[in-house]
DNA sequence: AGGCTCATGTAACCGGTTACATGATTAT
DNA sequence: ATAATCATGTAACCGGTTACATGAGCCT
């Protein structure tokens, strides 16, 4: 249930179509909550039946209409009581450590590889990573000022764990190598 | 269709019963893939059916009977395929950094203790992931020497994902009292 | 008497993914 | 011409979660 949530936080900013939570989604949280636009747009329509968010058709002539969604009262306060309930936990999901965990099954020398093209991908991961701190810098003229210090401290944490990541896959490749 | 491969990759230690896995699941994999033996026992009707695993009925008198699972040559091909195959990604979710992209909603001093309660829990975490190490050291007898290694590798990267955790949220704390 | 271990499942639900479908306008 | 942008959705599927259900034997 923390879809509803993002999209509640977003449109606590202000109106949206659900392209533009597409958008909005991609640019920031991205990195830590991917959505698809079919599920925005479900999402939004649960929203609506609850009564949380509401909205407005706008007619367009050069441009498809849109429907522009507004938060309610009843979402705010939805959205306060989510922000201030500390129920989220540390664990998280890993296919390719449980790979890991499987890999004595496999050649030292494919384990070496294995690691490299992780780290391959941090540092890809890291570069696109750059562009947040480009839509931080675009959106922060649109809010108030505190909000952007929450937005660098998801940014920070990224950073620091994919160093981390790199760092470990590093420590990894170099016992194995002194098996060699 | 991790879960599958888990399974697989522990009916390649040895046969197993879905109670045994189970318990392999909690104490080994449970850090970066937990699972229920509700879905442990469905996964196993699915792999058989898909002739990958398949069972002998042990009949028991003072315990309840049991279904013995082995691995075939079609799981273990399967098993090593995905093994061999890169396809996993950095990419990870997290609603507790949702969360802290929308705290500038919060007060400063409310999400000093959103941060203090990660880092309890972060704490908590690491004493708990204490008993991984007696669990390598237990099933390491009952497997090849290489295989601890990787084993030791997935922990590692649990300390280092939690003290980096750790680290940040301290990091944001300090910023966040420079503030009051 | 109460709780733990062993042991196996079903049913309902739900959040999320993948694939599919449409179509005008604008910029290169 | 072609691709990108704007804009909205449906349908099928699937992996995983939660709750429920049962029951013998053993230990304290």
């Amino acid at each position: 249930m923390s879809l509803a949530h993002g999209i509640l936080g977003f449109l606590n900013y202000g109106t949206m179509t659900g392209y533009d939570l597409s958008k909005a989604f991609d640019s920031s949280l991205q990195y830590f909550w991917h959505a698809q636009n079919s599920q925005i747009y479900q999402e939004l329509s649960k929203l609506e039946k609850k009564g949380l968010v509401t909205h407005q058709l706008i007619i367009q002539t050069d441009k498809p209409n849109k429907k522009l969604y507004s938060i309610t009262e009843k979402g705010h306060e939805e959205f306060l009581k989510w922000l201030a309930k500390g129920n989220d936990s540390v664990y998280f999901k890993s296919s390719f450590l449980m790979k890991v965990f499987f890999s004595g099954n496999k050649s030292v020398e494919d384990n070496i590889k294995m690691f490299n093209s992780f780290i391959d991908d941090c540092n890809k991961y890291l570069s696109s990573m750059k562009s947040i701190d480009n839509s931080i810098e675009f959106y922060s003229k649109e809010v108030t000022e505190e909000m952007p210090l929450y937005w660098n401290f998801t940014a920070d944490f990224g950073f620091r764990y994919i160093h981390m990541c790199i760092d470990w896959a590093e420590s990894c490749i170099k016992r194995l190598e002194e098996l060699q």
